[in-house]
DNA sequence: AGGTTTCGTTAGAACCTATCACGCAACACC
DNA sequence: GGTGTTGCGTGATAGGTTCTAACGAAACCT
């Protein structure tokens, strides 16, 4: 989680000080929103006076990157140490839903509602990247081997996303299946679709993940 | 679309002017996201100075909600014109994205990130169901009968979201599978996930929709 | 035509983001 | 340890937002 860079005593106060900003600002996306994120609350928080802050974060939208970044970050680490753990797909399954579920918003940071004019910075392109790279051992892991599907074509037509994993082409399928699935579950779930309707959201995961698992490819 | 409602002349234009203000609000959603919709932009828009809009909006929250509810009843719509013209689960899933690609952040407006602390409006759920119930009526004439599953036995018990629609609860398996797989591989399209991969979002749908076809419970 | 209702205006309070110039404290170097 | 430089926090300021309040004017109803 912290970065073992005290070289000087002033970037050791300055990462612990961002730290407390993201602290701060964390709590009230979880509360709140990202929309209702707002630099003076957080500098108001902090006991400290506004422009403050913009010490730190050239603004609001370099915090909400940072968040952005930190929340790749974390998921990539539950994965790769669910993972490191022996988990398979299915443990897989259960830590994403286990990490969306500890912060919905959080998990809405990464893969909810998309702002149309924003791009996203290179490195998290790239934690994504590590996500599915974890994903697909997995996957590799449950399906050595299997019949090209129609979409495997096409996915091992274009296989960058991959980085050169090494999985064949029925693993990459299933780890997109399981992307996909997961998330239009879990997604709804955390946006109070199921609650309203008064299912629980807990069933209809193990279902899908259930079918997922014994009725792959 | 429009309320055939003028009795007096001043409803007549209340209605006209509401309307335009919501058309303003759209397009600003659309080009950069509920949270950049700003009230008094529109007003700009119109050529009127800003505390006008209160005349007709209570507040930015209330045509935040009147837009949503909008949205619900636009895909109630189609989906109950494209059933009515004829057409199956495919269909449908293909109306769907249609709609969704129209305006995707319109689709985000319904199935999107939450709001913490937000509440929908009775009557949005109630369209809901009928979109359900459009969902129910193509999945029963698809699966007219089928094995009860695990997951079914439990969506009988719970099938208040129905709302007293005779299908069998291998329809209501479905017509859930169907919801959550295309939400799965639609929002995550509309969220520029798979351009960002280098994947074609139209094969990932076409496939998902073949599976949940011809692999059906 | 008169009375009432409704509309749009300006003014203003309370937020917000973000920039600037200033004073001061802390660090680094000698 | 003193001194110079660097970085931090401050208040002031500009411009944005939502939303309320009071006022004048226009339109409607009778």
């Amino acid at each position: 989680m912290v970065e073992p860079d005290p070289k000087t005593p002033r970037e050791r106060y300055r990462a612990q000080v961002r730290a407390e900003i993201k602290e701060h600002a964390w709590e009230q996306i979880a509360t709140a929103g990202v929309p209702a994120l707002s630099l003076n609350a957080v500098a108001k928080q902090m006991g400290v006076s506004g422009p403050a802050l913009y010490r730190y974060f050239a603004g609001r939208d370099e915090l909400i990157t940072e968040l952005i970044r930190d929340a790749y970050q974390s998921l990539a680490d539950t994965f790769r140490e669910a993972l490191a753990a022996g988990a398979d797909v299915a443990g897989l399954a259960h830590a994403l839903r286990g990490w969306a579920l500890a912060d919905p918003q959080r998990y809405f940071l990464i893969y909810g509602t998309p702002v149309p004019g924003y791009h996203a910075p290179e490195d998290t392109t790239r934690i994504s990247s590590q996500i599915m790279a974890t994903l697909l051992d997995a996957c590799a892991a449950l399906t050595p081997d299997g019949p090209t599907t129609p979409l495997g074509a096409h996915l091992e037509e274009h296989r960058d996303w991959a980085e050169g994993h090494p999985a064949p082409s029925a693993a990459l399928h299933q780890a997109l299946n399981f992307w996909t699935r997961l998330h239009g579950v879990l997604s709804l779930e955390l946006a109070g679709h199921f609650a309203g309707m008064g299912l629980d959201p807990a069933l209809l995961f193990a279902a899908e993940l259930d079918d997922l698992l014994t009725r792959r490819v």
